[in-house]
DNA sequence: CGTCTATTTGAATGTACTCAAAAGCGGTGG
DNA sequence: CCACCGCTTTTGAGTACATTCAAATAGACG
């Protein structure tokens, strides 16, 4: 089976913390499946439910809010072998408070919040992966929260560069100024001088 | 037993998320204990690996990182029935970006790293506790971003007034500034000009 | 009561934004 | 393959938001 294939990194990213067998592997699969989304398509609507979690493949996706003077913030970006899609609205079920949308051609595998609520019962050990998932990521948001409260805007976009060496050739500045929370002309005039 | 009285919010916390046993209620009251931090006290310290979470009973705390500049930024206060302790510290037990330090004469149920690897084994339900808290966590530091990203400074005072109406009482407008990511002079400014 | 820290007030400065216009770039259709 | 259209990036002038530094005032605590 080629999708096997597909599931390779998944199955590395999650037994780089629990372990799982073959048959819980298989499992994984069964509750799960692949998803394609083309450039520039929207993959969840702000103030819709979510009913999906992805795991990238291939491509690329911003997770943004969409504020009430209608402008947009990116909150995430995601690359392969990271995760996209609102935890708060897949877990509660409410209305979600952000976009997501792919910046390439986007291939994915989706886990559906009731097939998920399967898995976890069926495989204990994955609410542990999840727990410690989303524990690096509040960990990151923590980290960048302190950024945005210590550093100008100069400092926080050296450091996504640093960081992020390979993401930003993939995405427009405009959006790389909005995850900075400054004005892409702000941007530009910081690349200009600092180059 | 008077312990048992001092309990009584923690497990009405955790029942609100997992149900749990009499018998499990006295396993966590087993492996955790309460403590006492006296006002201005440092709980935990930057550079050093955290041993306890902590839940509050009584007091506030606050969790700050210091830069390179030698200047404080606060994470987060946390006061009855929250939890403070850096967590990344905790879970991977490195050495921690963060200070934490009782505001007020506080106390605690503390529990230590190695027991609750025992309560996790012990209690799997725990596991899903702390995930979900975790989780809210997480959800409630990408608000604060995004509100970084979408408002100024003014806006974000008010929504900080009306989101804890009586942390503010309590915290010095130093260490409120400080939270919001600006000069305690401005928000003296601020304060003068919008009240 | 005196000391130490927090808050207020004000002037000068810096950081980042808005608005506008021009230049660059990518995709699409003829 | 080129021309055009729309979107992104650059450049610049004027402005707003927030900081720094300094000094005065107010509060908290021993």
């Amino acid at each position: 089976m080629d999708t096997v294939q597909h599931y390779q990194k998944l199955f590395q990213q999650i037994e780089h913390i629990v372990p799982i067998s073959a048959f819980e592997k298989e499992r994984i699969m069964k509750y799960s499946s692949l998803q394609f989304f083309p450039k520039k398509s929207l993959v969840q609507q702000q103030d819709s439910v979510v009913f999906h979690e992805y795991f990238l493949l291939k491509g690329c996706m911003r997770t943004y809010h969409t504020d009430q003077n209608g402008n947009e913030h990116n909150l995430f970006f995601a690359t392969e072998h990271w995760w996209a899609g609102d935890l708060e609205s897949f877990t509660r079920q409410t209305p979600s408070s952000f976009t997501v949308q792919a910046l390439e051609d986007t291939t994915v595998i989706a886990i559906s919040h009731s097939d998920i609520q399967i898995l976890y019962n069926e495989i204990p050990q994955l609410e542990r992966f999840f727990r410690i998932l989303i524990q690096n990521a509040f960990v990151s948001l923590q980290r960048r929260i302190i950024n945005n409260l210590s550093q100008t805007a100069l400092e926080r976009y050296k450091q996504f560069r640093t960081m992020y060496p390979n993401i930003e050739q993939r995405i427009s500045q405009k959006h790389i100024a909005s995850y900075l929370g400054i004005t892409p002309e702000f941007l530009s005039l910081l690349r200009s001088k600092h180059d």
